[in-house]
RNA sequence: GGGCCCGUAGCGCAGCCUGGAUAGCGCGACACUCUCCUAAGGUGAAGGUCGAGGGUUCAAAUCCCUCCGGGCCCGCCA
């Protein structure tokens, strides 16, 4: 809607000072507190021509442009021209978002998409930094959905690791019994099995034998490794419905490799994109050769297949890139694996599942990948080009995050320095914290409810509004924290304008209505929606959102607090009021859900 | 050797893409504020050489260059 005004704007000044109206659109901007309500820096621009001072080119200007039904004045302040909009607009604002309801801001892409998130190795839980991949995936696909496009959310299940490997290693030399949640089992048994390797040679040799029949796809420590692997990811899928994100496959290495891997290799060979080195100290290994695009490296080559023809990561993500693409004509069998929180299914790679339609062929593939992993994807991206893809290069997205950190250094897998730092003990923490603010007459299960929404909430919203390339050190009272720029915060106002809606006895609607400035300035948030959501689309940033929302809810707890509702002086001023208060719960609610934080009844 | 990211108030961040009005916000600390739609709220005051230096421009936190501090990458690991 401020979209549509500043439309409007620019024509209005476009024909007083005669530039062009894209270029007036351009100097258009929400003014600052105070100083109206959109300003044009125009003068900076027409003074030239106009052979004046800015500020006099700005007096001139003001003078000279026409009425509009929603200007009320427009007055040259310096070289600004600051603009006030009339009661109508602000009206239609309201009226706007009132029609269109959840489809407010809804943009018109329409491309099909792949977000890959977030690829947590099958033998161990979900930990701080997992969490962040996740919830970055998860809320950078609702954004793109919201903005029109088809979105797939795909998770790569890497069934093959040696970390499985070891995982199950520790499984069958500890009577085969898992105790707790599974994944959580695993990853203790995997920090213990990789100190043991460390230590002991036979332990070593041992795991390294158990991935070696993984490998090979059939027989009993395959099966055995394919059943801990699910249990596992089962487990870890309880963690990502706790938080909210759902995904719609999970597509396992195993498949990959039996299905497209000799297929994408070989066309990888015949485009000659990859080379067999016959001699120097890659010989025998199937190589990209990097020298002109990424100059200045000791080894400018990139190996895909090893020597002993086994495929590297990268050479697996390659030809995993080429399926997202539709690329390859070989496909992959599903089954029904888990359902996700709004009962949609989850579905895996299997040997015996069944063809599915739906997945891949993608025309922009986002894989959400932590920053230290931007070669191989350049790699990828560059390979994609190399074999005439260009269109496909340009749409390999890598998403990149930096991690999750402890204050005292990195998390380590390997280490388990996790330990005590999972996404389950996160959540129960602060659902702890949570439930020692709850009040009012609540019934204890309820209550507890209400606190495990808050404190996902929460930890959804701390970690989604810093910018992903932002070192995120982990602090308990920052991520859990419950006022302030915090997830409670935004769940809160949205309670308090819901419970205003339950109470009124009336219909919203907006009336002839003087507004005041506390409403002109929600009217004036709620209408820049729209093009805040195309701007986090476009630029894939869920703390646009984030942000937004916050400021939105800023402004709509000044109001809240200035401005009564249900008992205003007048009736006209009430069902305008109410509507402003609906419209603000509809552009709250499509916000929170962008993020994921989910909105408790009460609180 | 080459490349990428970060540096804004005591702490944590937004703003940088697309240059413009006295640089915004949260936490912490200070002072107010619940007979009235939920105080997880609101208000006020305090706190900043935007890492440093140069350049471009009428105008630089924002664009360019150099440097400093921190992190990451350039594996037949994933």
């Amino acid at each position: 809607m401020i979209a549509n005004a500043k439309h409007q704007l620019s024509k209005l000044i476009s024909l007083a000072t005669g530039e062009p109206t894209e270029l007036c659109l351009k100097t258009l901007e929400v003014a600052e507190e105070g100083k109206g309500d959109i300003a044009s820096k125009i003068s900076f621009i027409a003074s030239k021509k106009m052979k004046m001072s800015p500020v006099q080119a700005a007096q001139e200007i003001a003078a000279k442009l026409e009425s509009h039904e929603w200007v009320k004045k427009a007055e040259p302040t310096g070289p600004y021209i600051n603009f006030f909009l009339s009661d109508s607009f602000f009206s239609e604002v309201c009226t706007k978002i009132l029609n269109e309801g959840k489809a407010y801001g809804r943009g018109g892409n329409n491309r099909r998409v792949i977000v890959e998130s977030p690829a947590v190795n099958p033998n161990k839980p979900w930990h701080i930094g997992h969490l962040r991949n996740a919830l970055l995936g998860n809320s950078v696909a609702n954004i793109l959905e919201f903005g029109g496009d088809e979105v797939q959310r795909l998770d790569y299940i890497d069934d093959l690791g040696l970390q499985v490997a070891q995982s199950l290693w520790g499984y069958l030399n500890s009577e085969g019994k898992i105790e707790g949640k599974a994944d959580h089992w695993m990853g203790a048994e995997y920090v213990k099995v990789a100190s043991k390797m460390e230590q002991d040679a036979i332990v070593k040799k041992e795991a390294e034998g158990i991935l070696k029949q993984m490998e090979s796809g059939s027989g009993d420590v395959a099966e055995q490794a394919r059943k801990l692997t699910e249990e596992c990811v089962r487990a870890q899928y309880e963690t990502a419905s706790n938080y909210g994100v759902s995904h719609d496959a999970l597509i396992c290495e195993s498949d990959i490799l039996r299905e497209v891997f000799k297929e994408g290799m070989q066309k990888l060979k015949d485009n000659n994109a990859v080379h067999h080195e016959t001699s120097g100290k890659n010989e025998g290994c199937w190589v990209v050769k990097l020298g002109g695009k990424m100059s200045g490296m000791e080894d400018p080559d990139k190996i895909l297949i090893r020597s002993n023809g086994t495929a590297t990561y990268t050479g697996k993500d390659m030809v995993f890139q080429l399926w997202k693409f539709g690329k390859l004509n070989g496909e992959f069998n599903y089954e029904k694996f888990l359902s996700n929180p709004n009962g949609k299914s989850i579905y895996i790679t299997s040997k015996e599942g069944k063809r599915k339609d739906g997945f891949g062929k993608a025309e922009l593939v986002i894989n959400v990948i932590g920053v230290e992993q931007k070669y191989p994807q350049e790699v990828i991206a560059h390979v994609m080009g190399l074999l005439g893809f260009e269109e496909e290069a340009k749409n390999s997205i890598h998403l990149s995050y930096e991690h999750a950190w402890l204050p005292e250094a990195k998390f380590s897998g390997r280490k388990g320095t996790w330990l005590g730092h999972t996404a389950d003990e996160l959540l129960e923490e602060g659902q702890k914290r949570a439930l020692e603010k709850v009040k009012g007459d609540f019934e204890d299960d309820e209550k507890k409810e209400i606190a495990k929404t808050v404190s996902a909430g929460a930890i959804r919203y701390a970690f989604l509004k810093i910018a992903p390339e932002k070192k995120l050190i982990f602090k308990w009272d920052e991520v859990l924290s419950l006022e302030g720029d915090s997830g409670p915060y935004l769940q809160y106002a949205c309670v308090r304008a819901r419970r205003i809606m339950e109470k009124a006895n009336f219909e919203p609607s907006p009336q002839p209505h003087a507004f005041n400035d506390d409403e002109k300035r929600l009217l004036k948030e709620l209408g820049r929606f729209p093009e805040v959501v195309q701007d986090a689309s476009r630029k894939m940033r869920p703390h646009i959102i984030a942000d937004y929302i916050y400021n939105l809810s800023n402004v709509f707890s000044r109001f809240y607090t200035n401005s009564r509702v249900l008992n205003a002086e007048t009736q006209e001023e009430r069902k305008t009021r109410l509507a402003m208060v609906v419209a603000f719960e509809k552009v709250l609610s499509s916000g929170l859900g962008l993020l994921g934080v989910p909105i408790p009844n009460r609180m």
